[in-house]
DNA sequence: GCGATTCTAATACACTCGTATTACATTTGA
DNA sequence: TCAAATGTAATACGAGTGTATTAGAATCGC
């Protein structure tokens, strides 16, 4: 690590450094000691900043989310309304080699929850926070549907949006990736025409 | 162990402990040692079957799969298009406490398949198996949409499922459920009706 | 019945793990 | 400037890891 960092950089340096072993190696190869190498710092540096384990992975997690929370505030949402939540949805999903590592975190943070519950509770907020985006969306997209019938079409565009991250985290990183958005962009077209499950045309 | 057993059913029994520690404590708590405790034998044994910790995982991960790929195709395909597929994907989801462990497990696949690669290559099967179901669900309810449209909806039912499958995991095991079958019938019954993204109508 | 095979078990070995301790260097603030 | 605070590093310790070796028990096929 170069001087002159203030304790945030330095954080956030090691975070980087555990998400990379994470994505390269998988989970059971996060250890103290690996992460320390990865970010070309002793055990020691590394002991004084996270003084254990969990504290690591625990911010590791934590600075992961709040960047995708962040993002999700800070998109423009401006022009037309489904540019904009395609847009924001866009770099919520695995579509470039950062945000795949931060999916591939996202996932060994589900496999550890078990044991390290606090983990959990970082994840909920991650959850909501995207559930709160998809609830936005629908009613910027669909301004003209009954609150129960959005609450459903959230739901269903949050489990869509989920559901097409894993299968882009399944799928190699070279290949085409263009349907990811096309299937978003459907589901949100599908919810200004009225058309689809929710509101039928009389 | 009790005596008497088949060597498969010995392996089978190895497996389930490795899904229950995998389930109970996390990826990381399955060890060679771990799960030969919770399996009620000793070390050596389980070397015996397995010789090495990521034999233990793979074949782990297999059975789990083929549990799964098997239940897909053992299922009664006959009455209402609509209520035999969501009969099936009824138990593709982690809506009981047997499937929420199978669920456990594949997330952990994910989060450890970089370590092992050969379990990315037993993902992938259930992968297809999946994708394949879909196809064959969106062609049985919606008979009328041609080939291109039929691969495109079955994608967004194969990656609403997954997501729904995510979403459950990550809910309480106790808390309400019903939001997971109705969204789907929801798709199906879109599917049927010839609404939706597809075929709108004229 | 009995030899061959399969299974079980205990123990050992070399590592790696997380963490504590200790001493030393650096930066900071008055 | 110079103590105090903060960061860095090396090392040690016990526990846990995967795996190999070894010996003995159980089972099976003939």
């Amino acid at each position: 690590m170069s001087p002159r960092s203030t304790p945030e950089e330095r954080r956030e340096h090691i975070a980087r450094a555990v998400w990379a072993v994470m994505s390269e190696r998988g989970l059971s190869a996060v250890s103290v000691r690996s992460v320390a190498a990865e970010a070309q710092v002793s055990v020691g540096s590394l002991q004084h900043i996270f003084p254990t384990r969990a504290d690591l992975l625990i911010y590791s997690a934590e600075l992961m989310i709040d960047r995708v929370v962040r993002r999700i505030a800070a998109e423009d949402r401006g022009g037309d309304p489904i540019d904009a939540t395609l847009r924001l949805f866009a770099h919520l999903l695995p579509l470039t080699p950062e945000s795949r590592v931060e999916m591939d975190v996202n996932v060994a943070l589900i496999a550890e929850s078990r044991a390290l519950p606090r983990l959990e509770a970082i994840r909920d907020e991650a959850h909501r926070a995207l559930a709160e985006a998809c609830q936005r969306a629908v009613e910027r997209v669909a301004p003209h549907l009954p609150p129960a019938v959005v609450e459903r079409r959230a739901a269903r565009l949050h489990a869509l949006t989920d559901g097409i991250a894993l299968h882009l985290l399944h799928a190699p990183p070279g290949g085409d990736q263009r349907w990811a958005l096309d299937l978003l962009r459907q589901e949100l077209e599908d919810l200004a025409d009225g058309d689809g499950p929710a509101g039928r045309r009389p």
